[in-house]
DNA sequence: TCTTTATCGGATAACTTTGTCCTAATATCC
DNA sequence: GGATATTAGGACAAAGTTATCCGATAAAGA
């Protein structure tokens, strides 16, 4: 549903939000925290800078920190750089259009599917996201994103890979 | 939601299944009419042929046909050798368990869509979707997943890689 | 048996996504 | 101003997905 990237994204905006506001969170130090490749994340939060979601001072002292309130990121904001939205208009079967008139078995799913799909992207705040996490915090000691024990992020990550492939046995 | 594997493996198996039942239908014929690359589907037919969904008959006069009825052939038997439907059990935020007990504001979605998603899979059959194709064939002349005119399907592929990049402007 | 027709299946190429590395630019602190 | 810390951004590498090519194999028909 959502590309590594994206998932990626909408980890570190989670941790960045929960930081006291107006900090500065380096990227070095999230992508430790939170199992993300390094050098990746930066240029994920570069993008997010360049679509106005972050905002980043360099130097000694910088780091990222949310351009506007939490509450005014909408979980749009956050992927829509890294994913193709305008895919999930076309039908599931690639025809060129997608048209409820003359439906086939699949069209109903896939309908109610994006629409939910969408109507999360655009109702669903970076704030209502990091409620949870906040709440969480208060009973547990440790944030639910940060890894635990020996990089369960990189382990997950590397066993994907096991997929079957189409040509070979 | 499909990759574009399983999008065309669906889409030949529907065809193939419209056909009067026991006829073989050449992956060649198959890859022209409905604008797949020939090629690249033989190999997916052939995966198909080793799940046993497909048999093929070498030689003059071969080709593809059902391996069994159309009515008993799931959603799920076509796609599974080429999505990774554990991946669908996991959390869309990559978290390594994914409870409904302390659930982020994306939980419910996420759980109501791989439900619905996984029920499609289970229950909907290739009958189901040929049903529909059927009935349009005998008011219309022309078969939906035909392509008209200019091959719209290899053209509307290329469009897709116009998409944004992480790291360059 | 020989030819023709197709699938089978390995090798490889093209493209996309994901990840790494290095240098430049910039801000802070001394 | 110089040392240091940090983002910016390009080049490149690795892995995954999609697509192409070609020879081997098998079946049918003359
Ligand atoms: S009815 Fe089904 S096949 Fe036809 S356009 Fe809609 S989703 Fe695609
Ligand atoms: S509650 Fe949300 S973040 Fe936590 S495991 Fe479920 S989907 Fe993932």
């Amino acid at each position: 549903m959502f590309s590594q990237t994206s998932e990626y994204a909408i980890r570190a905006l989670i941790e960045i939000a929960t930081r006291p506001e107006g900090e500065h969170v380096l990227s070095s130090e999230l992508g430790e925290s939170l199992g993300i490749p390094q050098h990746y994340l930066s240029k994920i939060l570069q993008q997010l800078v360049r679509t106005r979601v972050l905002k980043s001072v360099r130097g000694r002292s910088g780091g990222f920190r949310l351009a506007r309130s939490a509450a005014d990121i909408r979980l749009r904001d956050i992927v829509e750089p890294f994913e193709d939205l305008k895919k999930c208009e076309e039908c599931i079967l690639g025809q060129p259009v997608c048209s409820d008139a003359g439906a086939c078995p699949l069209h109903d799913f896939w309908g109610d599917v994006r629409e939910r799909y969408v109507n999360e992207l655009e109702t669903k705040s970076l704030a209502d996201l990091t409620d949870y996490q906040l709440k969480k915090l208060g009973s547990m000691n440790a944030g639910l994103f940060k890894r635990v024990g020996s990089v369960p992020g990189k382990e997950s990550l590397k066993q994907k890979s096991k997929r079957k492939k189409v040509g070979t046995k």
